[in-house]
DNA sequence: CGGAATTCGTTCGTGTACAAATGATATACC
DNA sequence: GGTATATCATTTGTACACGAACGAATTCCG
């Protein structure tokens, strides 16, 4: 780096060799998230965490169109089709049309796909409790309340 | 859901209504992810965060191998791959054989390389702040020694 | 020295993610 | 009633992300 260059960022009070990339929390949150996507794979190696998520938001509120569901799990439309088509394939979900919106493609689980759900809720309250197991319950009571707010902005 | 099996939840002291996925750790990371995500794109555009953690590891470190700049920057050796074609076909960083290892391939910035670098910084620096903007200065000291604990594992 | 185990980079296949464009259908409003 | 606008689903293209398998090169060790 130039003198003149180094000048002008000590003036900012900042030097170019003070950024450190593993302190951003980008890179940490992608981190956390790659720890617990590796859990989630050893314990429900069968689904990946979106393809869960839409089941068990199917659950939780019963038929709903593809796009609302999408909504209801933070994916966009061209991201929850796909997701939908590999639940489809396995059965664990079925589409039907709307009775009265000919756009609209409901989406419901399958008696199958309950099932496969139900056997696998006492298997993600694991992910969730070893996902959190290096803080204490106070620490990961704290966690929850300031990553919320983080992803609500 | 049976009589039966909701008696076997009861006396487990769980209901499957229990289960919220918005509270899950993992449901929640992805969203605070997504939304750094959009901020990093409204801010730097034109480069990924992958692609720019791969520019600014390499001006902290240095000339490195391919993979051993994957394993600073948390990525298997097949995503590196990827990052550093796109980038090397944007000439910000060059490739070089190693001298003693044939197997190994060095990665370098280029000078065009650097000064991206050096004139992102500053923007790097206000993503990250946008992020932590829903939290106080004192949450966010807090959240992220927490979430570098998870990250870790 | 020489074969076994390792490491490095590459490729393939699958699964998110999201922007942008598109066609079909609904709704709004004039 | 008929057009402008909006919504739903789909498709295309780009970019991670990771498991698995592979060949080439290196290191380990008997």
């Amino acid at each position: 780096m130039s003198v003149s260059g180094k000048l002008k960022l000590v003036e900012e009070g900042r030097k170019a060799e003070d950024y450190r990339l593993d302190e951003q929390v980008g890179f940490v949150l992608r981190k956390a998230n790659q720890r617990h996507l590796a859990i989630f794979a050893a314990r429900i190696g069968d689904l990946t965490p979106p393809q869960f998520a839409a089941l068990a938001k199917l659950y939780e509120v019963g038929e709903t169109s593809q796009n609302q569901l999408g909504q209801l799990i933070a994916m966009d439309a061209a991201t929850i089709k796909g997701v939908i088509d590999r639940l489809k394939a396995r059965r664990l979900v079925a589409l039907a049309p709307h009775a009265h919106d000919r756009r609209r493609l409901l989406v419901n689980l399958t008696d199958e796909g309950r099932i496969a759900l139900e056997s696998l809720l006492p298997r993600a309250r694991d992910v969730t409790d070893e996902t959190l197991a290096p803080l204490t319950p106070r620490e990961a009571a704290t966690f929850l309340r300031l990553l919320s707010k983080l992803a609500d902005g």
